[in-house]
DNA sequence: AGCCTGACCTAGG
DNA sequence: TCCTAGGCCAGGC
């Protein structure tokens, strides 16, 4: 990780979500050792679109659990279908229970150093 | 080569 | 309690 960049760190973290839980670009963030540096996370989040290996993007929401980035995908249902598709309740593109299937790296994640 | 922007978060008034 | 501003890394124009 600190051999890789602030971007590698983002989907070495998105790709250890488990199915069925959901992160934030602020949690993300302060696990990289930059809290301030969520809206990067965003950025390399969308970048993820262009890597060859899929990241589970739609697992990253925002610290309400807001499906901010939904446009993103291409549709505008797409995130909201993924994440139904894995058993999280998706309603008026807010994470339902999102406080329960809150999943933060920085508790179950080694550090990076 | 420099400026602007971007799926956000936290703090201060 | 709501609103405003600052900060971060990288890429695009």
């Amino acid at each position: 990780m600190t051999d890789a960049g602030f971007f590698e760190g983002v989907f070495q973290v998105v790709r250890c979500i488990p199915l069925g839980r959901v992160s934030t670009y602020g949690a993300i963030a302060r696990y990289l050792g930059s809290p301030q540096s969520s809206r990067m996370v965003g950025w390399a989040v969308n970048k993820s679109f262009s890597e060859k290996e899929f990241i589970p993007a739609h697992r990253v929401v925002n610290r309400i659990g807001m499906l901010s980035g939904k446009h993103y995908f291409g549709g505008a249902n797409t995130m909201k279908e993924l994440l139904e598709s894995e058993g999280i309740v998706v309603e008026d593109d807010q994470v339902q229970d999102f406080c329960k299937i809150f999943w933060d790296p920085v508790k179950e994640m080694p550090e990076p150093e």
